[in-house]
Order: structure tokens, then sequence, then C-alpha cells
DNA sequence: GCCAACGTTGGC
DNA sequence: GCCAACGTTGGC
């Protein structure tokens, strides 16, 4: 069995924010149309591992919660359906192209950790979303980054 | 609302 | 298979 990984996973609230995923306790991450993205999920995301809920689009944006993986990548219905946003026409259900994961929310910070306090951070220079011109809405975050991050709102 | 960064598309 | 044009993301 593989070690826990930890990842980012981006939203903008207007969309589906931490209290929305509090109120629901769970939800399915759909939407994504990346290929890096959907790699991630259909290789690398399995139940357990641990995410950071990041509110994108925002005044700021930052880190605003935990959440925990509870099913890995399958496919993402809302690409076979001409109603939704997200729908892919070159995409079939005998091929889907596009992937999403199950997410149980875990806990909100009192406070967001703002993007501006993340590039502050000692140690977390590397981390992918604070480099310049970062759009993964999934990233991978390391172990070291993760503990960084608790530690911050602990 | 602007625009830099980056991914995707499509003509050749 | 290159690369210009285009569309999107997302911080500012």
């Amino acid at each position: 069995m593989a070690a826990q990984r930890y990842w980012l996973m981006k939203s903008e609230p207007d969309c589906y924010s931490i209290d929305d995923l509090q109120r629901e306790k769970k939800t399915f991450w759909d939407g994504v149309r990346n290929y890096q993205v959907r790699n991630f999920m259909r290789d690398d995301m399995k139940p357990g591992d641990l995410a950071f809920f990041y509110h994108s689009s925002t005044e700021p944006p930052g880190i605003v919660g935990v959440m925990t993986v509870t099913k890995s990548g399958y496919p993402d219905h809302t690409q076979f359906d001409p109603d939704e946003d997200h729908f892919d026409p070159k995409s079939s259900p005998d091929d889907p192209r596009w992937l999403m994961v199950d997410v149980k929310f875990v806990s909100k910070f009192n406070e967001m950790i703002p993007l501006s306090e993340l590039k502050e951070t000692p140690g977390l220079e590397k981390m992918v979303v604070t480099q310049r011109g970062s759009r993964l809405s999934v990233q991978p975050v390391t172990e070291e980054e993760w503990r960084t991050v608790m530690s911050l709102r602990s």
C-alpha cells in the first residue's frame, strides 16, 4: 500500500466553499478538465490522503481547511451531460476522459492562511501554490510542507 | 477589470 | 511536429 499523500485543492468559494463542504460533510470533486490533474486523480490520489481546501479568486486567497480523500478517481459524470458547463463532447462513457474523487470534511481553520502568509513562511518557498503562475487546481504537497502549514494554525 | 502565465488548438 | 493564436486561470 502506497504511503499517504498530501494535496492542495482549489475552489472558488462562489462555486463551492469550505462552508458548503462542512454542511454537506462530503462531496465529489467534479469539473477538473486538466490532464495533469486528471493523472493525479487516476494514479496518485487514494483514500486516506489529506488535502488542504484552498479558496481562489478571493481577497485574499488562501487555505481555509482540511479534507480527506474518501474515494480514488472515477468517471466524472458531468462530462457526459450537455447541460453542464464542463460537458466534453469528445468524451464517451466507454472511454471517459475526466475523473473525479470523493472528499470528506475534516476541519475548518479559525482563520484562513492567506497566500501572502504562505509565501513568507520559511520552508514553503518551493510549495507549488507559492510559485508564480501556478494554475494547477489540484497540487501535490510534500509531508514537510504539510507539517509546516499545519503548524501555522494549531 | 487587467493581464501574465500557461495550456490547448489547429493551420501548415 | 512546430508554433502562433486563442482561451483560461487566478493573483493583483
